[in-house]
DNA sequence: CGATTTTTTGAATCATATCAACGTACGTGG
DNA sequence: CCACGTACGTTGATATGATTCAAAAAATCG
């Protein structure tokens, strides 16, 4: 089951089978279950998760108990809560599985480890988190310019993966719409389609 | 000029004098006036820049001629379109400068050159980048969850140099919000605190 | 100073949220 | 495999936070 995350990592840099293979010796697999949580809000982010297969969101509760997704990650994407990862504060955020789902997760210690027995993976994670950035930096772009139903459709075209497989709400949540108004966004969207 | 620079590296990593100063080789200063541009839209985004002195935004503009800043930075901060930086597609952003400034600027090849050079800056960046992930992240959550009087009262707490040094209509810009209604969240905050 | 930019204020409007009700789909245990 | 319960999606009526437009006041700049 470590052949995606090993395809994932090659995607990037290059390592020779044997660092691949010590690579792959820092992380442990894990099944969560949908509705499982893999954090939850006021524990410490132990982890980071690379998904092998399902689907995990990371979501935030407000003080009125309204839930705000934070990110979803799908296979080849990774999920954790990197603030409390890196300080050791509790987190703020919860993740959990929106479909049975195996991820690959890493703790801090061993990821410090595996950086510096393989200082090649500093290039890696330096080249994951400029695409990152850049994904929610552009993220920014689109609440601050563009309308609810732009958004939408934005987020179609840039997920269309994530579209089909993540129930509406939780596509509402993340783009910042309430269920219902994202509802008679896509009612309007079909009637102009027409 | 390199020495605010030089603090700012030393502050994540360890760096011996020598190599630092062949770090510091790779950058160029810059001189911006306040309202000149170190990037405009349709250009490719040549440089990373550190800014040494003054203060400079990022911003796009949408179809209704509307300007949308996505990034401020001032001193010990960076400043690029690292889309179009890393990419070398056109970019859809424009830098300017808020105040005179002069910054440090390196470009890719440079800065390719230098991580291959000095390998320990990939952990620099890589850990530059994790906070700067982080940050738009709390961003995003904030514009989920917020309202624009709560989103502006965490910006004040947040930036509050920033909230100083900037005009109204920039911040209400950055943070989503017509500067009209940010005029009036203002007063709103001042009569509450009466 | 005069000129330009920024901020404020008021009134009308709009996009989206909220509340409530109903329909539909799903999956879980009997 | 059906039936029931819960979660999800839709729809309508109403409410509201924030925008828009217009104009005046205040601040900044050369």
């Amino acid at each position: 089951m470590y052949e995606l995350l090993r395809a994932h990592i090659l995607k990037k840099i290059e390592l020779t089978e044997s660092e691949l293979d010590r690579m792959a010796s820092y992380f442990t697999p894990k099944r969560v279950l949908k509705k499982h949580f893999l954090l939850q809000e006021g524990e410490v982010g132990k982890y980071i998760a690379f998904v092998d297969r399902g689907c995990l969101r990371c979501y935030s509760v407000d003080p009125k108990g309204e839930e705000h997704v934070i990110q979803f990650a799908i296979e080849d994407w990774w999920i954790s809560d990197l603030q409390s990862f890196l300080t050791g504060e509790w987190s703020r955020y919860n993740i959990d599985a929106l479909e049975d789902s195996e991820v690959l997760v890493i703790d801090k210690i061993s990821r410090d480890s595996m950086l510096v027995e393989i200082p090649k993976l500093e290039r890696f994670f330096r080249l994951l988190l400029e695409r990152s950035y850049i994904g929610t930096q552009q993220r920014i772009e689109c609440t601050l310019s563009a309308s609810a139903e732009d958004r939408y459709q934005m987020f179609l075209k840039t997920f269309p993966t994530l579209a089909q497989r993540v129930p509406q709400n939780q596509i509402a949540s993340y783009l910042g719409i309430a269920p219902e108004s994202l509802s008679r966004i896509r009612k309007h969207i079909a009637d102009t389609a027409k």
